[in-house]
DNA sequence: AACTGTGAAATTATTCACAGCT
DNA sequence: AGCTGTGAATAATTTCACAGTT
């Protein structure tokens, strides 16, 4: 049942999905819909939407509450995640606070710091611990998602020690390019990379 | 000078920069070396460096100081960026206090919230202002990067008055996909997204 | 009439493999 | 010998355009 589809395609999905859930009330939506809803072309809609089945009613669309029960079942998000952070300075701190994992069934259930000052004190119901019961607990919890958020040096320690916890899955925003085995999903959120593609953007755009 | 770049040779190019800075003393690198520090194959380094002219010396292979020079001047990062931040809570806090932005030019100047309670506080040397004055300070200071890290409610309202100020390349990390005109610049970090996406891999590896 | 599903074409991106320079 | 630069092949992704369904 769930196929082959394009790496380009995946972060679609998620985008119908929240624009589904946000068009509540209606029981069809048409390609074009979503199409003016995501930004994406109608014919990317429907070819996306193909990947994993035939949905779709012609004349009509496609049923709203079906389309979205699917994609959470293609996506796995009709599971709940439990999810380890590792690093509590200002941008773990957003991460931890952020309302909005959890309601797409992420939640971080335990997070980590080096850093003795705050190592101990709870931030969002969650206890921070010291670095090194990270393996321990990642592998008790049996947790399969980890979020990295500390600074460079030290990321890719971090990230060995999360791997061989178990975890299968890896956010990382620290700025390095982690080794990682081909079998532990890796997406690096690298915001200067981000910005110099906006110079780039720039720069090229008064040529 | 400057030609077609693909899309996704860009943030390649940035990451080409960085491992450079990191190689210094060495005067040559090669493409086998390049892929070996940044994951990606060697025939990939090399096309990638063709894009933007001839760098290369057979037999001995990149010249490190003229390289990194030239990947500076493609990407516009030889310049100095001045960036307005809007939205000044956890994540936007993070985005202020992150020192890697400014070794790489980009160095945001102004930051603006709605929030009565965070307007007039100073931090790390900036002192938040009240989200009127978003406009005028943009077109005042002549500001061409926007960062926005607002809820989704009202991110798409900001960006507005962003280019209407003159804003000519956004960052966004609220979760909504805000309309631009065309000739404005955009680039989403969509925290759920990218975590659904480390669903779909855990989802499909299972099968 | 409205809309889907999809072959086929087009475009974009990556990899191969090797001629040619140093 | 070592390494670049690049045509040509391949792969991935998107777009076109329309036959076929409701």
């Amino acid at each position: 049942m769930i196929n082959k589809i394009p790496q380009a395609a995946v972060p679609r999905l998620s985008l119908y999905y929240r624009v589904l859930v946000e068009s509540r009330g209606k029981d069809y939506v048409s390609s074009d819909e979503l199409s003016k809803l995501t930004n994406f072309t109608a014919a990317q809609v429907r070819r996306d939407l193909t990947y994993f089945g035939q949905f779709g009613t012609p004349g009509k669309g496609y049923e709203v509450e079906a389309l979205k029960k699917a994609i959470l079942s293609i996506l796995g998000t009709d599971k709940n995640w439990d999810v380890v952070l590792a690093g509590v300075g200002n941008l773990g701190t957003a991460l931890l606070s952020y309302k909005g994992f959890e309601k797409q069934g992420f939640k971080i259930i335990c997070a980590f710091d080096n850093d003795l000052r705050r190592v101990g004190k709870t931030l969002e119901g969650i206890k921070i611990q010291d670095i090194s019961e990270l393996g321990n607990t990642v592998k008790e919890r049996n947790i399969s998602i980890g979020i990295v958020a500390t600074p460079g040096e030290g990321a890719q320690e971090v990230i060995n020690i999360l791997i061989k916890s178990g975890v299968k899955a890896i956010l990382n925003f620290a700025p390095i390019r982690p080794q990682v085995p081909p079998s532990v999903g890796l997406l690096n959120i690298d915001l200067s990379i981000e910005l110099e593609r906006l110079a780039y953007f720039l720069t090229k755009s008064k040529s």
